[in-house]
Order: structure tokens, then C-alpha cells, then sequence
DNA sequence: GTCTATATAGGGATAGAC
DNA sequence: GTCTATCCCTATATAGAC
């Protein structure tokens, strides 16, 4: 490979070929989603030949996967293993939020790619089965459930919590975080705010979020 | 017109052909995205021929948008005008929630595309305002938001709500509605639940949202 | 208004030189 | 490993008969 001339703004890890086709496949599936994604743009992006993509993965279809694979690993996996521990319910809404927001803040639109690709594309269920953990096929949800649901019921005897199904628990969090990020675009149309006061709402977001989410579970 | 030989099931507004095409293009263009949508396949579940479709819309791109345009209207118009209505706060959640659950529990991926489209193709951006509200460019939120911190700073003052900004609340409320029908697909997979077990959840949901909405809004 | 037939372009993919 | 040239198919769009 050509060590110079590398024309989009490339990261540490833009080291391999290889992943500099990956980095800018990400970004332009993600921007035009899969099927609105250009061969040739994604080429142009990581300064390579068009012809390039096809030798390192075969098809247009591979290739995707792989972006798809990795944005699955990006977020999913460090959430389970939070609401899966245990520390107390407190600190698992706090440390939740704190990393789905910082991190969706660097990568806002990753959660409606991998969205809009398990609406549109049923083979990519299996894969993101796979890809979050390596052979569990359904039994994730369930522990983390059952876990939520063992300190949800202590709490409810001890009269500090209002019930609540883990499920219904574990969409709420996830709804207040990742939503306003995707819907991003709605948003700034609906409130009439621009980018910096986009950002300035998230700022106020990561202060007041998890004491109103703890308020709601309250007796 | 021919009156006979629709293929599709057929809805009571399926009368006109365009309205069919409409109907066809709508479900296609939200099942496989604008860009995955494929001409042919719109005419195949309308059931009239594909160059039909450029007599009564020119090009795909009109059609895309006459559906998004479509879309818009759905829902959004009513959630504003419950937003801005004179009822109490605690009605207004429970309105929005209603009509949300209830509409979306028909048409599920009806946000996703409106959110889908306005990330991929700026221009939407003029049509959802042009649709959404004849007129007026940015006021609706503004207005919106000012009546809901009218009412949030007078029930802080009595003591009886915990201080939230306008436009927290706004998301917070629309977050916990329709990102479980966005994220169906992923929900699905993550608490290993299938189509009966989501509507028991959405079921679940209609009686206890308000009420866990509520709570965080509680001094 | 609705159909059949066809023009045209764009994009994914390959062959083969270097 | 990387490039140039090119193939081929698919999807949009149009022309024109009925």
C-alpha cells in the first residue's frame, strides 16, 4: 500500500488499507444508507481505486456486513454488560446514560444505521446475534432481564421503587437515550434549533436525564 | 380507470388509482427505504403497470415525496395541537401517549421513515415544514415550547413539578413513544421477544407510560 | 388512462496489465 | 496490491399504440 496521499481526514487507525475502506464505508452507508451508498463514493472517501473495495471484500453486500458487524460491537455489548453487573439500579441508569451519550455524541447516527439495516435487511438478525456475543443465540436478554428483574422485586419489597417490568425498564433507558439522536434531523426542525444548540440540549441532557428517569421509578 | 382486478388488500381509500399507487408506494418505499424501493415492485402491489406510475408522478423522486409528504401529516400535526392545547399537563401526556401507541401500534414504521428520509435527503426538510403547517417556517416549535414553559414554571412555582426544560420534555415524551416501534427489529432480538410478545408489551405500555412519565415530572 | 416495447444511464463487478 | 478499461445487468424513464 501507498503510505501518502491520503485524502479524507483519517483517524489513528486509518493504518491498513483495509481499514481505511472500512472508515469510509462506514461513513457513507451510514450518511446514504446501504442501499442509497455508492461504490464509487466510498472509494473516492478513502482515496483508493474503485476497483480496490472489490478485492478486499467481494461484493457491495460483504462489505456492509462488515460495517454493520462493527457498528453492532461499537455500543451494544459495553450496555449489556452494565445493566448485567452487579452494581446497585442507581448506578446503572447513571452509567448507562453517560456512556450512550458521550458516545452517540461522536457517533450520532450509528444507531439509526443499525436500525434502519435490521428493518430493511432481515439476514443481518442473525449477525448482529453473532456479532454481540459470539455464540449466545437469545439468552442475553433473558439474563439481563432476569438480573433487572431480581434488584427491581428486592427494591419493590423494600418499599424504595415502584414496579416495573425489566423489559419496559430497559426500553425506557434505551428510548431516552439513543431517540433523540436518531431523530435528530426531525428534531431540529420540530424545536427550531441549529447544531451548537443541538448540542448545548445534549449538554443539559447528561445532567438531568438519569435523576428524571430515577424519578419515575420511584414509589 | 378499471375497476376490477385489484391485487393487493385493498383499503376502503383505495379508490382512485392514484390513490393505490400512493398506497403500494407507501408501503414499499417504508419497507425497503426510498433508496431499496424499486419501481417495478410498487406497480406489482398496486397492480396496474409501472409506467403508470411516471403518468400520474413523473419521476420516483416525486413519488417519494408525495408519500413522505403523506407521512408527515399522519401524526405530527395532532401531537402539536395537544402540545399547545389549554389542557393540563398531566392531560397532555396521557393524549400524546394514547395517540401515539395507538397509531403506531397500525402503521409502526411510520417514524422511522420520516426520520430515515430527512437524514438521507436534505431537501426533506422544507417539505416536512411546508407540510406539517402550511406556512409558518419555525414558529410552531417555539410556540409550542413557550406554552409548555408557561405551564411548567407556574406548576414549579406551586410546588407541584420538579423544574424541566420545554423541550426535554418534548423529547423525553416522544422518545418513550416511538422509539420502541423504531427499534422493533432490535428490540426483538435483544429481550428475545417475538410479534405476540411485542404487542403484549405495547399492550403493557398504554397502561404504565403515563404514569412512569409522570412520576419523573414529580418535585 | 392504460398497455407494450424500448431507450438510456448508472453502478456493481471482473479481466488483465503493471 | 493497485490501477485502467470494460462488461453486463438492472432500474428509471419515455415513445407510441390502443
Amino acid at each position: 500500500m501507498k503510505p501518502a496521499k491520503r485524502r479524507g481526514r483519517q483517524t489513528a487507525r486509518d493504518v491498513t488499507t483495509e481499514d481505511r475502506i472500512l472508515n469510509a464505508a462506514h461513513a457513507v452507508f451510514v450518511r446514504s444508507g446501504t442501499a442509497g451508498a455508492r461504490m464509487h463514493q466510498i472509494a473516492k472517501e478513502a482515496g483508493v481505486n474503485a476497483a480496490l473495495l472489490h478485492y478486499y471484500f467481494r461484493t457491495k453486500d460483504r462489505l456492509a456486513e462488515a460495517v454493520f458487524q462493527r457498528t453492532a460491537r461499537a455500543l451494544l455489548p459495553a450496555i449489556i454488560r452494565i445493566l448485567e453487573s452487579d452494581a446497585e439500579i442507581e448506578e446503572k441508569v447513571s452509567r448507562v446514560i453517560d456512556l450512550e451519550l458521550a458516545h452517540l455524541s461522536r457517533a450520532p447516527y450509528l444507531p439509526m444505521h443499525l436500525i434502519s439495516e435490521l428493518a430493511h435487511h432481515p439476514a443481518r438478525v442473525q449477525q448482529l446475534v453473532s456479532a454481540v456475543f459470539g455464540g449466545a443465540p437469545d439468552s442475553i436478554g433473558r439474563r439481563v432481564q432476569a438480573t433487572l428483574g431480581r434488584q427491581i422485586r428486592a427494591r419493590v419489597r423494600a418499599r424504595t421503587m415502584h414496579p416495573i417490568e425489566p423489559d419496559q425498564f430497559i426500553v425506557n433507558l434505551m428510548s431516552l437515550c439513543v431517540f433523540p439522536f436518531a431523530a435528530r434531523p426531525l428534531l431540529k426542525v420540530l424545536l427550531d434549533i441549529d447544531e451548537p444548540a443541538f448540542h448545548a440540549f445534549i449538554a443539559r441532557r447528561r445532567v438531568d436525564l438519569a435523576a428524571f428517569f430515577l424519578r419515575g421509578l420511584r414509589p
